[in-house]
DNA sequence: GACCAGTGATATACCGGTTTAGCACAGCGA
DNA sequence: TCGCTGTGCTAAACCGGTATATCACTGGTC
């Protein structure tokens, strides 16, 4: 009998029925060695005795955490609004407990930080391998990972890193879908209102819309750079605004931004989609919080999430890492546009 | 020499300068039993071989995971707009990051599968304690908890629970202080929005809220019960405002309630605060995202989580629970009640 | 009857730390 | 000189699994 409190080990089980540990651990690791009776004995024990395995002793001997993770890189303002994080979260841990593995967490403000938490955990074995999302330009976590060899997989870049898991998308398609929506309701002159420079997707798509911009009205559009911030973003807005030229609809790099300046048109003595039509990158339920509704280019984050896990999980099993697509944008007409 | 790629294990250590294993483990924790020069040298070994303790193999030896568990128990839909698991995520990381551990994270729909992951955590050995937070009545996850002798801390309840730390808050006042506010205002009839009832805070509101508004104005307040989906939020509020005696103001148990109802007022024919004074009870900057803008009981979810974090660790080390209070909610006053 | 292959188990090493028992030796007092 | 105590270290067990080498035994083949 194994003592109340103490949970049983397979030691405890092997003593029950009256073998080796090594026959436990073959006999629940469904692995050939123990003859059927023997195995159901064993199983049977098991069960009874409610036994789990210790995922701290299996890792030892494995070498392996049965851990990925992710370290949130952004301002804790920011993390109390923008709803990206906690749905790549979910996404994240729902194919992970599928797989028995779970997601360690950790959130900071700099990358800097996050390169030395990878560090540290890797290190410290806590994790087989990382998830990256939103990688900065020279973002110093790139360099930290493929030097110590850290499988990971990169959420949202344009094409394979080397010695990287990726999950690929091009900004092209949707921003077309973007200027074509526009054009449709008789825009000629879209501005773009782009998140902080630092961070990859948005210097691609920086340039990625000056190219659509050009390709479908022949002129060199206005664009424009803030941070996340609120007041930031009315600024910019407002520098587009009183250009010679004012714009008559402007695309925003996230739903946050886009809503900002919904929410507080009034106040500027802006009527939206009248005076100017607004369009926000990515989609979330706040777009439908504020009036009008915000036209938003949606994409499925539990899909993406799960598509990374995949990747990174066949990495950890190939030695080799693979690369995917990102789900596909769909634009979401609103209000916010059409009136 | 460690041969490249091996990360360094103490036994390197312990050969690099010629002593053994248990030596280097005094050593490297700072415990008696080896001389200030042979510290000093292995000390010295370990920075230069760049070696870091292996959690893993510290747990299982200490049969302790250095983890801290947290279950979301949310639907999907609703942690894309809810900002307050993301920011309660961040609080409680940041304070378990300072003391060297970490956060282990699953997201569920229902409480049964958040008891039956603390249940795979525990025997797995994957966490050490965990943090409950809305309790539901009856909630399947504290008997898991206390059945299995999980150190564990609640969060939000209004007194303490047997064998459990807890966080816990009277909400008598914030009560009182949103009648007072809003019979400053000139309000005497008013109603409440309550989240679903299952939710433990929600049925102990709607006592103290009935309690407040008799205190304070001698009659019986209108309240109704609701999902947090939008449209239910609306048709509840509807319902209140069809009343043979309308309310002139409604305080709603959620930040993202009231939000919706400010956003789409409009469309319902509602203006607010003329019609109808809005009150949330939760702040976040969603309140500060559409207009007018929202009233709301803000409370700091980072000391929150910092609080139940260090009483977690308390009893961790100690064996018994502890207590403290929540932080004290401020009313943030905006447009949305004052005009 | 000797040889061989396959089966089903045991014994044991191992992962990387922590911890305990024990040992050699120095210093000190009587 | 003997005994005693404390210091500084070694050797080895241990945590709970996994993996490998080895062995006894059975049955089939030539």
């Amino acid at each position: 009998m194994v003592e109340p409190g103490r949970r049983p080990t397979i030691a405890d089980i092997a003593r029950e029925v009256g073998v080796t540990k090594g026959a436990v651990s073959f006999a629940l690791n469904g692995r050939p060695g123990v003859s059927a009776d023997t195995r159901a004995r064993i199983l049977a024990a098991a069960e009874r005795l409610g036994w789990r395995p210790s995922t701290v002793a299996r890792s030892l001997s494995n070498l392996r955490s049965g851990s990925v993770g992710l370290v949130v890189t952004r301002t804790r303002s920011l993390l109390g609004v923008e709803p990206f994080y906690m749905r790549l979260i979910a996404g994240l841990e729902r194919a992970l407990h599928a797989d028995g593995r779970s997601l360690l967490l950790a959130v900071t403000e700099h990358p800097e930080d996050a390169a030395e938490i990878y560090r540290a955990w890797w290190s410290e074995r806590r994790v087989d391998g990382l998830v990256l999302t939103d990688l900065r330009t020279g973002d110093p976590r790139l360099a930290a990972v493929t030097d110590l060899g850290i499988p990971a997989v990169v959420l949202g870049v344009p094409g394979p890193l080397p010695g990287l898991s990726a999950v690929t998308g091009d900004d092209g398609p949707t921003l077309h879908a973007a200027l074509d929506h526009l054009a449709e309701l008789g825009h000629r002159w879209i501005a773009r209102v782009s998140g902080p420079s630092e961070f990859a997707h948005a210097a691609r798509r920086h340039a990625g819309f000056a190219a659509a911009h050009r390709a479908r009205f022949g002129t060199e559009p206005l664009q424009t750079t803030t941070r996340y911030v609120s007041d930031q973003v009315l600024a910019a807005t407002r520098e587009l605004l009183d250009h010679p030229e004012p714009p008559t609809a402007i695309v925003y790099d996230s739903d946050l931004m886009a809503v900002t300046v919904v929410g507080s048109a009034a106040e500027v003595g802006i009527r939206v989609p009248a005076d100017l039509a607004v369009l926000a990158w990515d989609d979330s339920p706040l777009c439908e919080l504020v009036r009008p509704r915000v036209t938003a280019f949606a994409h499925d984050i539990d899909a993406d999430g799960a598509t990374a896990v995949s990747l990174l999980l066949d990495q950890l099993a190939t030695g080799t890492p693979g690369h995917a697509a990102l789900s596909p944008r769909t634009l979401r007409i609103r209000e916010s546009t059409t009136g």
